[in-house]
DNA sequence: TATCTGTTATACTAAATGTATAACAGATAT
DNA sequence: ATATCTGTTATACATTTAGTATAACAGATA
């Protein structure tokens, strides 16, 4: 398994776990309809307590990214809502782009980072 | 003043009003050597605790976008550190842009919305 | 001197985070 | 049938964070 937790960041677990997951699935190291491992598996091989991982696979569910069967347990289904996704989208990169506007970085370097970021999910 | 808190939001109240500070500078309605209000001032006029604002004003300066001067109060100085703004920047995209690519959001429409949230800070 | 700054200290409540047991209901395999 | 695997829920507890509330300090200013 991929993860790798930071127990000393200020980010909480399961939301390290969800992004984490979330970007394995952007990289295909994650497909559609593969299986997760189960919460309890999962937390005994990080080290960390089941509900921690039950909150991170909750929460992606919520936003659609896994359907949670009790046959096959966590499977990678992704629900696609684009209008509610570039909506979310436009307002986190609002955030993140006004303090790079402040640093003094142009627009032109931020596509080039987009472009860099991009590559990383096209390339698998 | 333009600071407008959600108190019904999961992002906690001093966090609102640093990205809101940041966002106002980006637009130029908040401008290099310019005061913001003090302390006690912000903290009464939006309805919270003078610490949640002193918090806020805490995390700006160590992040580089206010002095804080005994003089003058809290004064608008964007110390640039580009290379540092980069690396912050591209780990932050990571995942903004991982949740977008999931939900079928292309490259060029990234682009775009970059685009549109860059005319916002360049009208002012 | 009185008043304005940011700053620090202390104390309290409420909420979030993570851990720990335990149990439930459906599915599966033996 | 029985045991075992799923996610899920309930309860309890400790720790940390967020926000509020008073109070005081030190430098600057009028």
């Amino acid at each position: 398994m991929f993860v790798q937790i930071d127990f000393n960041s200020d980010e909480a677990i399961y939301i390290q776990l969800r992004n984490q997951i979330i970007y394995g699935i952007a990289t295909s190291q994650l497909q559609e309809g593969e299986n997760l491992p189960s919460v309890r598996d999962l937390a005994e091989h990080i080290g960390i307590n089941m509900h921690t991982v039950n909150k991170a696979y909750a929460m992606l569910k919520q936003e659609g990214y896994l359907k949670l069967d009790r046959r096959k347990g966590a499977v990678i289904a992704v629900d696609i809502d684009k209008l509610q996704a570039i909506r979310e989208m436009r307002e986190e990169l609002r955030v993140v782009l006004a303090r790079a506007f402040c640093k003094n970085i142009s627009c032109e370097e931020a596509h080039e980072i987009v472009n860099d970021i991009f590559s990383e999910f096209e390339r698998g």
